[in-house]
RNA sequence: GGGUGGUUAGCUCAGUUGGUUAGAGCGUCGCGUUGACAUCGCGGAGGUCGUAGGUUCGAGCCCUAUACCACCCA
């Protein structure tokens, strides 16, 4: 080909030419699905596979910077094992959200002027598929766009009909084993939904409040019993008084009646020892039916149990007068009635803690409902086992003690929702005999008596129930399938922290329970993404990111890096549009560096006359790549991908590109075989930052990759990789180590020396103000690298302004002269004849000052070395405070000289 | 009440077997535009690593206590 490729590529990249293009070209090359597949012919069952599901997005929601995270992590796993030539599967999928669908066609249905009720249940439900048939869809097209490489060939759904049975498996399994049952038990009931929902469901908000004190009246006698309550209402439930049995104040109370205000219900005194003396009156009024604590106090006692309100929230036929009216309105109307009735004592503001429903935010009552439960104590034990015994390893690790107590004090788990949309429980009641028939397929008979009068339970499942089947069930559990047998266990699971109790403790559990296996043997846990103050994203703050604007302004990369590179393991990570674009600028500068390289090939000469002669500068790149591929893959096997990255980012930037491109240009200057060499050195270099950021960055790499490829393909066939060049940077091979040969660490030592003295130079250019066109003198006094300096003419030339007629490199010291400025970067020294605008005083300033300076680190240094330290520390830790030590003192009597 | 994380440059954060007066991005100040890139280059300023003890030859990193912030559990 003789089109120029510079030409071809703009000044600028492009991601919104670019993204979507290779999305499906990958997609249709096949790329996504498993290198190695059992479905397929030639499948070899020996090779492990790198497996991950993905947390199923709601098929309600809509892409946020939560999914983005979890899609960018997963992303960069799966890519780093399929480069390193694993077969990989990443099992992508929605889950049915059981509420927040259900309200969201409801709120479609009330649009329309009708509701659920009116509809009538199978209604209802085929206006819900028709909605997931719509909508159901957004979320995965936009999961697409952030790079996904996902096999959408085995995208599920958690209504789906193979994780339906899935479910139908589980449920009837459990229950067989007698750890699903069903009975009336405290639960957090949703008034608004009319829903039962689960503990982790309810989140406690610290809300001001107030505690009212009231009278408790005694049976028979004028005394009563002062006790405090933040929520009146719950009086009408009340069914007795507890106090502490050692307390003195009411001791004589125990085992006497009271009366309940307003209703005038007798309610026994009792001794428990659950009462805190300190709090409020030390009195507890005990309500079995509307608290937790209550209900266990309750328990204890014998005490009855009475419901008082309805579904609605509204008070019941319990409430006595008080029928019908709000749970608010009563708490006012109540406590006005007390006060008439003389017994109120009085009312302070109190800080309490508000049961709140998690989706919707609503006040949730605790009330006693008949609802299904999992007995879940058997296998949560399984489930710590399977973490302390290792099979499953946490990262970062201190999740681990989260988890344990967690399922140490594990409640059993309230699996059934008053819903529509969901799964149904597979129980079906008897008429005739009302035994209950638990089956997998639809029963015709009752299981107990034969009868045909069968009700199915009209409640569904939660739906993190399903979601606890996802990695087997999307892979084909309970049925055997080769996916099943092949791929499950899955690998790694990785998902926010703050799911680690709904979704990643009940998958280990269920698991284990249901499949005899761990589900995964890592988990890797990422924090949350906060605005770039650390707070919250919230529609009410107003501080918001939308990843898909986000997308459309700095690209892909740009969103998938900042969120890669800025985060550690478990910790919640801050993000802000600042940041985006430097990452935006950074695929910029991938860009142009490409640029600049493909336009370099067109110089090529076809084969090299001679074996290679590296400069010091190649070397240096050589061995820096070296250091770099050993620390990256380090850092790769153990999860630490930010920090990877950003030593990736540091590399390409301030080393390949701000030193190594712009040496390689005079190199190329030369002709003949440096020109060969240099561009080949350039092309590994740039080739292996590619696959090294292509898990982070696929785009632009992926895009940067293919341009790089085919003209090094055109200008000759000698610059491919040993192995031939891949189809796709997708698929080509992972940068391993390699070992160390030797040569490596004296070039980067010289190097680093030329580094510092180009620095130098450069910075007394801009204190003297020397015009950045003017090229200035130079004498060089290397002492022992002097050799080497002189084969380095060129980078002072280029790279630090240096005339090279009047660069002279020799190796004794020079006396000094105040037309110099004379710069000592141990062990050399570099001489700027800056005639005329050498400012002798400001010069003896600038040295003295150095000389200072090397002095505090002599004495520092030598003290040091009179320590303990020279005795204690390794010898070559020693060595190297020795060794700085020598090049002060050579650097200060340097100094001294020139100061005279 | 129990627990976890954080506290490092003006801002946001890195810093994983403790190795010797700390890094990045952004911001800021100065200089710079004929071919990779102004989404850029060069240079500068800026930090007693929350506080107090301890272990150690050596601590941002380990231990103890403590303050403040955030979160989780009860």
């Amino acid at each position: 080909m003789e089109v120029d490729m510079a030409k071809e590529l703009p000044k600028t990249y492009d991601f919104n030419e670019t993204e979507q293009r290779l999305y499906n070209w990958w997609w249709e090359q096949g790329y996504f699905e498993p290198s190695n597949d059992p479905n397929k012919p030639g499948f070899d069952p020996g090779i492990e596979p790198f497996v991950i599901s993905i947390p199923p997005a709601n098929v309600t929601g809509r892409l946020h910077l939560g999914h983005a995270i979890v899609v960018s992590l997963e992303d960069l796993m799966i890519r780093y094992h399929r480069m390193r030539g694993e077969p990989t599967l990443w099992v992508p999928g929605v889950d049915h959200a059981g509420i927040a669908t259900q309200l969201q066609v409801e709120n479609k249905l009330r649009e329309e002027g009708t509701s659920r009720k009116e509809l009538g249940r199978e209604k209802f439900l085929e206006r819900a598929w028709a909605w997931k048939e719509e909508y159901g869809g957004i979320i995965t097209q936009q999961i697409r766009r952030l790079g996904a490489s996902c096999d959408w060939n085995r995208e599920r759904f958690t209504l789906d009909e193979g994780l339906s049975e899935a479910v139908r498996e589980a449920f009837v399994s459990l229950y067989e084993k007698g750890w699903i049952y069903r009975g009336p038990r405290m639960i957090n009931w949703s008034p608004g939904l009319q829903t039962a929902v689960s503990d982790l469901e309810v989140e406690y908000s610290q809300e001001a409040g107030k505690l009212y004190y009231f009278k408790y009246r005694i049976a028979g006698s004028d005394e009563f019993i002062p006790v405090a309550t933040t929520r009146p209402e719950t009086i009408l439930g009340d069914t007795g008084v507890a106090v502490h049995p050692e307390d003195a104040r009411y001791q004589h109370f125990i085992g006497k009646k009271a009366i309940v205000p307003i209703l005038g219900r007798e309610v026994p005194v009792v001794a428990d020892d659950y009462v805190d003396r300190e709090f409020g009156t030390g009195a507890l009024k005990i309500t079995p039916g509307h608290d937790p604590n209550d209900y266990e106090i309750g328990l204890r006692h014998n005490l009855a149990f009475i419901n008082v309100l309805n579904k609605d929230a509204t008070i019941n036929e319990n409430g006595g007068i008080y029928e019908g009216m709000d749970r608010f309105e009563c708490r006012k109307k109540l406590w006005a009635d007390m006060e008439a009735a003389n017994l109120v004592i009085k009312v302070e503001p109190y800080q309490m803690k508000v049961p709140r429903s998690q989706r919707g935010g609503e006040v949730v009552e605790p009330m006693i409902s008949t609802q299904w439960f999992i007995d879940i104590k058997p296998m949560a034990k399984a489930a710590l086992e399977a973490v302390k015994d290792g099979r499953i390893e946490i990262i970062p690790e201190r999740f681990k003690k989260v988890y344990y107590n967690w399922l140490e004090n594990i409640q059993d788990w309230c699996i059934s929702r008053q819903l529509w949309w969901g799964h149904p429980i597979p129980v079906w009641y008897c008429d005739d005999c009302q035994g209950m028939t638990v089956k997998r397929e639809d029963p015709d008979t009752c299981q107990h008596c034969g009868g045909s009068n069968l009700r199915q339970d009209s409640d569904v499942l939660d739906t993190w129930f399903s979601s606890a089947l996802w990695p087997f069930s999307t892979l084909g559990w309970p049925e055997e399938t080769p996916d099943y047998k092949y791929f499950y266990p899955t690998s790694v699971m990785e998902t926010a922290y703050d799911i680690l109790f709904f979704w990643v403790a009940r998958m280990i559990m269920a698991g284990l329970e249901l499949t005899d296996q761990v589900p995964f043997h890592t988990v890797y846990l990422h924090g949350l993404i906060r605005d770039e103050h650390g707070q919250k994203m919230s529609k009410t703050k107003d501080n918001v990111i939308d990843p898909l604007e986000v997308m459309d302004e700095l690209g892909t990369d740009a969103l998938r890096f900042t969120l890669l590179v800025g985060s550690t393991p478990g910790n919640d990570t801050n993000l802000s549009l600042k940041k985006v674009e430097a990452n935006r600028n950074f695929a910029n500068k991938l860009w142009n560096a490409g640029r600049y390289l493909i336009h370099a090939l067109n110089e090529l000469p076809e084969a090299p006359q001679a074996e290679p002669d590296w400069t010091l500068a190649d070397s240096w790149i050589w061995a820096r790549l070296k250091q770099l591929t050993a620390t990256v893959n380090i850092l790769f096997e153990s999860y630490q991908f930010g920090e990877a990255g950003r030593q990736i980012y540091d590399f390409f930037w301030t080393e390949f590109a701000d030193w190594y491109i712009e040496i390689a240009k005079s190199q190329i200057a030369e002709g003949g075989d440096r020109v060969f060499y240099t561009i080949q050195t350039l092309v590994k270099v740039f080739d292996t930052c590619l696959r090294f950021l292509h898990p982070f960055t696929p785009y632009v790499t992926e895009a940067l990759w293919g341009h790089l490829k085919e003209a090094c393909m055109t200008a000759s066939p000698l610059l491919a990789p040993s192995d031939g060049w891949e189809d796709a940077l997708i698929i080509a091979r992972w940068p391993e180590r390699k070992p160390l040969e030797g040569w490596e660490a004296s070039a980067m030592e010289d190097f680093t020396l030329i580094q510092e003295m180009v620095r130098e130079i450069r910075n007394i250019r801009a204190e003297y103000k020397v015009q950045p066109g003017n090229k200035i003198a130079c004498v060089i006094s290397g002492g022992a690298k002097a050799e080497m300096l002189k084969k380095q003419r060129k980078i002072f030339e280029l790279l630090a302004g240096i005339d090279p007629d009047q660069l002279s490199v020799i190796e004794e010291t020079r006396p000094p002269s105040d037309d110099e400025v004379t710069l000592v970067a141990s062990p050399v020294e570099i001489s700027l004849p800056l005639a005329g605008l050498v400012d002798v005083e400001a010069e003896r300033d600038r040295l003295e000052k150095e000389l200072a300076e090397a002095q505090s680190q002599i004495s520092r240094l030598e003290k040091l070395l009179a320590s303990p330290f020279a005795q204690k520390a390794p010898a070559d830790v020693v060595e190297k405070e020795q060794e700085k030590l020598d090049s002060y003192q050579e650097m200060a009597e340097r100094i001294r000289q020139q100061l005279g």
